[in-house]
DNA sequence: CTGAAAGCGCTTACAG
DNA sequence: CTGAAAGCGCTTACAG
């Protein structure tokens, strides 16, 4: 910028002035700046532009791993809001780890980005208080964090779809349903349980608490007539147990995810399926929605989950 | 920091000494200014350091659409690699459009990434040469870009596989093969139909030009005995296709991608499928190596992509 | 071992 | 309409 002030002969003031397009420059010195920039391939750079202004454009966007699908389509969700607010998105992977998730975002926030947008591991985030108090804005997505309750979130109704894919299991005439879904202690689990701990309460239908917390293994050796999964691995896992034991028709299984090519598959699959994106639109949202001054107490956003139904026709019926 | 320094009592040197755990500071004034940073909660702000250390140590990275399966397994590689020598990455989406190319990549230029790892829209990429030319360094993944011959590129060995691919058809005894898969002038196509040719030639077959740039429609309408496919969607269009036409026995699909639950498929599901992450990986260790000070000419990396068989059994034979 | 000055590339607040 | 100075928060190159 020295330069080409130099080489159009102004001030570095008024080269400013021409590359901020601010009034106030003639039209020939504008030229002669704007020739000079063109000669010396000038182009500004950004950094030192927000070090100064104290803004630096940037949001960060840090999930599990965003390499997979469900993370990805969420990023990708945040990105567009971000973009539409002419910010660069940082993003990166914790691996589920909380040491690795603080590492991350306190370098994001050492690069001094404007936001935030967290998919939290299982550990605290008291971390970020000192941050957030220094005016960085943070937004979870996909689970709220153990504790800072305060905090906006962008969230899934996992409970609302549980209870709609139980009631319509006990509508096709299962009376003992199971839960496939890893660790109990997870936001998901916890979600959906509760729907179909509801939808089971609805129906005056008692819950076997051994059904609650499936493996394959205990699947097989279960009396279970269907059987809710609480991811796309799990949804995996079951079919492949319910497919090799030869159980396909006597257990219905509900997965949880979209799959690609579902209507293929030879038994069928009803899911518990949710758009990723729009959830990152959400807390994109909620983002800027602080960038933009908002100061209140955290809010709450729902997505959305419904029940879809591909292939080779409905859940299986119970047979008597 | 001058706070800092003001309430350790010490110049500003010093503090940065202690910051950045340089030699030369007596343990008592080391925790003097300890004790102050963490009073102050005190934060380097990376970007100031890095205007004035001229890096930035970040890359970015650039794709059609981080959110889907392909390019957010890519980026999560070069996310890794990035990792590894201490860089951030930036993400951002095209959408396949040069125009948005462009400025997503000057945009990240203006910041002053170091380096830059893009999955190219079909556009020409001349804009980039002067950023080269100011010392950021560029790596292409997927795909080459058309012109700048001479940059690095990771790319995946379509040619390879589909020869593979055809010739295992062509050995279950298949001789009317076609290929479906949208844009012809796109980079994969022409890989894969290379390889096809190839594999078509050394079996001394014939190609009927009309096969290789079938649509569902004239799939329908054709002799051939299997198709190759060209992308994921389009393998799902040729499942569609041929199932819904009832012609799952008669006519061989080789999809292209990894599709979960490919095992419960109800015609089984032969892929041409390679790591995407590997790709990424690939793509990151050729920017970590300019970046380290490899001057010399463009250098392309092939990852293999591979024939995998899933689901009930094997590609069906040609039905005389 | 410690510090005062200059500068990275830009903008802000003020004068002319 | 244009510019000279100060400063964003840090580091570099030099003295003491």
């Amino acid at each position: 910028m020295k330069d080409v002030a130099l080489r159009a002969g102004v001030a570095l003031k008024t080269v400013s002035r021409v590359v901020n397009s601010e009034p106030g420059v003639t039209p020939e010195t504008a030229s002669r700046v704007l020739g000079a920039i063109e000669e010396l391939g000038f182009r500004r750079n950004e950094s030192a532009r927000l070090l100064r202004t104290g803004r630096t454009a940037t949001v960060g966007f840090i999930a599990d791993n965003w390499g997979d699908r469900e993370s990805a389509a969420l990023g990708r969700g945040v990105e567009e809001v971000a973009r539409e607010h002419g910010f660069l998105l940082f993003a990166g992977s914790t691996d589920t780890d909380p040491v690795r998730e603080e590492q991350l975002t306190l370098s994001l926030c050492a690069r001094r980005v404007d936001g935030l947008v967290i998919v939290p591991t299982p550990g605290d985030h008291d971390y970020l208080l000192s941050e957030i108090e220094a005016g960085i804005a943070a937004v979870f997505a996909l689970r709220p964090p153990y504790h800072l309750a305060r905090a906006d979130a962008a969230l899934v109704d996992e409970h609302g779809a549980a209870r709609t894919a139980v009631a319509h299991l006990i509508a096709q005439g299962h009376e003992r349903i199971g839960y496939l879904g890893g660790d109990q202690a997870s936001y998901r689990t916890r979600q959906l349980l509760d729907g179909y701990r509801e939808a089971m309460g609805t129906a005056g239908l008692t819950v076997d608490e051994a059904w609650t917390s499936l493996t394959p293994q205990r699947l097989l050796n279960s009396t279970v007539t269907a059987v809710l999964c609480g991811s796309r691995e799990h949804t995996a896992l079951a079919l492949r147990t319910v497919v090799e034991a030869g159980m396909s028709r006597r257990v219905a299984v509900v997965g949880f995810g979209a799959f690609e090519l579902a209507e293929y598959l030879a038994p069928g699959l009803t899911v518990i399926s949710y758009d990723p994106a729009e959830v990152g639109r959400a807390a994109g949202e909620l983002l800027f929605g602080r960038l933009g001054g908002y100061r209140g107490p955290g809010r709450r956003v729902y997505v959305p989950a419904t029940l879809v139904t591909r292939g080779s026709g409905e859940v299986p019926p119970a047979v008597p």
